[in-house]
RNA sequence: GACCCGUUCGUCUAUCGGUUAGGACUCCAGAUUUUCAUUCUGGCAAGAAGGGUUCAACUCCCUUACGGGUCGCCA
């Protein structure tokens, strides 16, 4: 029986999730899925100076904002529990007594380091492929220490060990541990244990090509979602970071990606991390939702800006679905059409002045609009037109004027649709205000 | 400093010895749109440098340069 595939991500809660590691579990979860895996979640929660209550719950709240979902793991239980590493000393404990009896550690300043084989040592990895370090350079390579003097166990020890015993097949890491991985493989040897596959993927960078720490713009996952994000174009965004599809596709459900990814498509080079095309992933997210999706994904942010949705949000926002990058902007976009009260471009004002007869124009298509029927996109559009023959114009020149009077905007919705927002006596009124003003 | 990994338009990338080196983001121009956005068309823009190997190299090898990573009783 082939094994099953189970990968794992094991941050360690002393931070906030950052794309860094959202993009290695997205990497490891992908994987599981794409195999018919398993994935688990671990804590790695060894260095008790340093694990905070919020680093854990971010790291939660992140895999579930980013859809990361763990068969094992915290919350989920499984068999190879506990899965913080904070509760799993007697496993440790168990494991270490067979470094004893093989007699490779030693005590040293009441540390206990592991005796390396002074060998050379070769990883086969699935992304960097054949790597090869001397463990005959001591200096290079000193024996490390795998039990503290307070009796404490160390990440490479406490990770060798539950990569062991949760059966994990593939280690799927940043490049910031391939120098880590021939330590691993000489302990998982010393254990009498047999080694995962590893694949290290390049990590990420920022925009001027330093290391993207977690206090760097853009690196907390948590912000995201405040700047108008949506999950689904974080994770498009962030696999395109290091893994290419081969085609010249780019927009991606998290289903598409699971069909596509391979860790044989990881490139080996470090990728800077570009919000501009993130923010432009985002978009093209948004003009495939529906407007029900939209429209419930946009609501909380117009709340935040204590706006009243109200009754017909779903045809409010649809209008401006279009026309934004990030759900931050739409509040500003649909202002006009929830509240009366709302801000004028002066800019716009200014370029309708210049036009000179503002005040008939706005006359005149008070007159028209007001004596439409039935009140409908075409009808009132008709009777823009009738304005416009009224005054001797094309109905081209109308349309500015009217969509600054509606709306105080030089852009924004088709104006069938705005005036169809509006009703007819809201857009009479704003019509007129303009009249008064230009006169 | 030692040891590893890397190096194609500003950025993300395709190319797995033979291509006018392709796509995307950004920017510019045009079309569509009453406007903005969307969409479409076009444009600017790249193989770090030097040696090999080969009929042929971005692609393979070496050197140098540059970038990143690792050298903890952090993970």
């Amino acid at each position: 029986m082939a094994d099953i595939v189970r990968t794992r991500f094991a941050p360690s809660p002393t931070g906030y999730l950052h794309v860094g590691g959202a993009r290695t579990a997205l990497f490891c979860w992908l994987y599981a899925r794409k195999h018919g895996g398993q994935f688990i979640l671990r804590i790695e929660d060894t260095d008790e100076a340093r694990n905070t209550e919020a680093a854990r719950q971010a790291i939660f709240d992140g895999m579930n904002w980013l859809g990361l979902d763990w068969d094992e793991g915290p919350d989920v239980g499984g068999p190879c529990g506990p899965y913080y590493q904070s509760q799993r000393n007697a496993v440790y404990d168990r494991y270490f007594e067979k470094l004893v009896a093989a007699d490779r550690v030693y005590e040293s300043e009441g540390a206990w380091r592991f005796r390396f084989e002074r060998k050379p040592v070769t990883m086969h990895d699935l992304v960097c492929g054949e790597v090869t370090i001397d463990y005959r350079d001591e200096s290079n390579t000193p024996d490390m220490v795998v039990k503290r003097s307070d009796g404490s166990y160390v990440f490479h020890f406490v990770n060798v060990v539950d990569d062991l015993e949760m059966r994990i097949t593939h280690v799927i890491r940043g490049e910031d541990h391939l120098m880590n991985t021939p330590k691993h493989l000489q302990l998982i040897e010393a254990l009498g244990g047999v080694a995962p596959a590893y694949a290290h993927i390049p990590l990420i960078q920022n925009p001027n090509g330093s290391k993207m720490s977690k206090r760097d713009q853009g690196a907390a996952v948590g912000d995201y979602p405040r700047q108008g994000f949506v999950a689904p174009a974080l994770v498009n965004f962030l696999a395109l970071l290091g893994w290419s599809p081969k085609t010249e596709e780019e927009i991606f459900s998290l289903d598409e990606l699971t069909q596509r990814f391979s860790l044989e498509a990881v490139n080996r080079s470090p990728a800077r991390f570009d919000a501009e095309k993130c923010a432009w992933v985002n978009q093209q997210h948004l003009l495939r939702m529906s407007a029900e999706d939209f429209a419930a994904a946009a609501r909380p942010y117009v709340e935040k800006e204590s706006l009243d949705p109200g009754p017909q949000f779903v045809a409010v926002a649809a209008a401006v679905q279009e026309k934004v990058r990030l759900l931050t902007e739409v509040p500003e976009a649909v202002r006009f059409l929830l509240e009366d009260a709302f801000p004028m471009d002066e800019a716009a004002l200014e370029k309708v002045k210049a036009g000179g007869n503002g005040a008939a124009v706005m006359g005149a298509l008070h007159e028209a609009l007001a004596q439409v029927g039935e009140w409908t996109a075409e009808s009132a559009k008709a009777a823009i037109a009738t304005a416009a023959g009224a005054l001797g114009v094309k109905a081209g020149q109308m349309m500015f004027p009217l969509r600054v009077s509606l709306s105080g905007k030089a852009g924004g919705p088709d104006l069938g649709v705005i005036l169809t927002l509006l009703g007819r006596d809201r857009s009479l009124q704003r019509i007129e205000q303009l009249r008064q003003r230009l006169s």
